[in-house]
DNA sequence: AGAAAACGCGAGTGATCACTCGTGTTTGCC
DNA sequence: GGCAAACACGAGTGATCACTCGCGTTTTCT
């Protein structure tokens, strides 16, 4: 039961490799999904050899997995600056404004995110991770809900919590798709329109 | 320039195979995706050799192909028989019940539709035949907004058209993914809400 | 400087998969 | 019944892919 079997020593330029490794395999899982991606692909666009990549991660599932880990991460930070108790006391327009543009930001600059949680190709590690965090980002949405309208039953409360995280999702795909600019942000602003008409006939607590 | 180079005479058994084979393929490529699924595994599931398989179609892409034009021809027919200018003229409550739960109905009994039609790893011929679908639907969709409320913008009702076509694609997710009987029932009518609220306030025009 | 270890390479290897082919069976037609 | 065509089989084939290995280069440590 030693605790660092591999105690690997690494040296900056191994570091920097890792990185460029795992950038260049987010822009190909990106384009052509995990499945369809082959592992010379992912060292040809990062310009190195097949070797090479297999000096840094076992097989092809450990770099999604990496890479995986690294996006969840920040995601979780910028799921915890969210939902803070600060946000959510806020009436609603304005917590959906502090609550929705920190995720549409996130996977603005991480479009890989979305291709990677979201096919049922990846591989079973992944997909556990992500639905851990979805559970915890629905629990965040009941938790709001609950404080808008407490006198709601559980069982709405998760319904709607549901349907109000299905919304986003799609109306996240919609922002990726717009162009950056005027037309994504005029996007993101209706998807606002849709979650504030969609919740305000439930809010029974004055803020 | 003959019009029927191939004029094959087809038994009776052969349809019975071909519909066997598509249907086994249904399965898998709603299982495990169209990348990751083998002719191989299309042929076990319908219990039939690789080779008979081949006989029917001349390569893996010609069997979602075919499958994926069924479906299209199907949902085309569901498609023309919501979006009628009859139930164009009903009050929205009822306009979104008789748009809705055909398309609803239809995506139930075809899961494979979604599976098929949502992944960038499908072949590229039904990719621009799902697009067409798509844009038919949205102009569908661009009609009934610029009938409810005919003084908005073309931008604005594009938009919002995206939008409302983006949450019920997120709802339908959810729809398939609880499980049959009153809880799908109930996440259909909260679907109905939100599209609902969304849209109500844009109506201008008393029906 | 010199040794050890990390880095880097790319042809090679075994497995898997889409697809074929030679052969045997069933069906439709006279 | 008998013939031709459609149907059915499954081991085999070439290509592709994940992954390895032997060897040369660069970095680090003393």
């Amino acid at each position: 039961m030693s605790e660092e079997p591999k105690p690997r020593r690494r040296q900056a330029r191994g570091e920097r490799r890792i990185a460029q490794l795992l950038q260049a395999a987010a822009n190909v899982f990106c384009a052509y999904g995990y499945t369809a991606t082959s592992t010379n692909a992912i060292a040809r666009e990062a310009s190195v050899s097949p070797g090479t990549l297999y000096q840094y991660f076992p097989n092809k599932e450990a770099i999604a997995i990496e890479l995986g880990e690294r996006l969840l991460t920040e995601m979780r930070e910028a799921h915890g600056q969210a939902f803070t108790p600060a946000n959510l006391a806020l009436p609603l327009p304005e917590m959906l404004d502090v609550v929705v543009d920190p995720m549409i930001a996130f996977n603005c600059e991480n479009p890989v995110f979305l291709a990677l949680m979201h096919g049922s190709e990846v591989p079973g590690r992944i997909a556990e991770e992500h639905d851990a965090l979805h559970a915890n980002l629905l629990n965040s949405v009941r938790d709001v809900i609950a404080h808008f309208a407490p006198e709601l039953s559980p069982e709405e409360r998760a319904r709607i919590a549901d349907m109000t995280f299905a919304i986003f999702k799609g109306g996240l795909g919609l922002v990726l798709a717009a162009p950056e600019g005027a037309e994504r942000e005029a996007t993101i602003a209706e998807l606002k329109t849709v979650l504030l008409r969609y919740l305000s006939p439930l809010v029974t607590v004055p803020h």
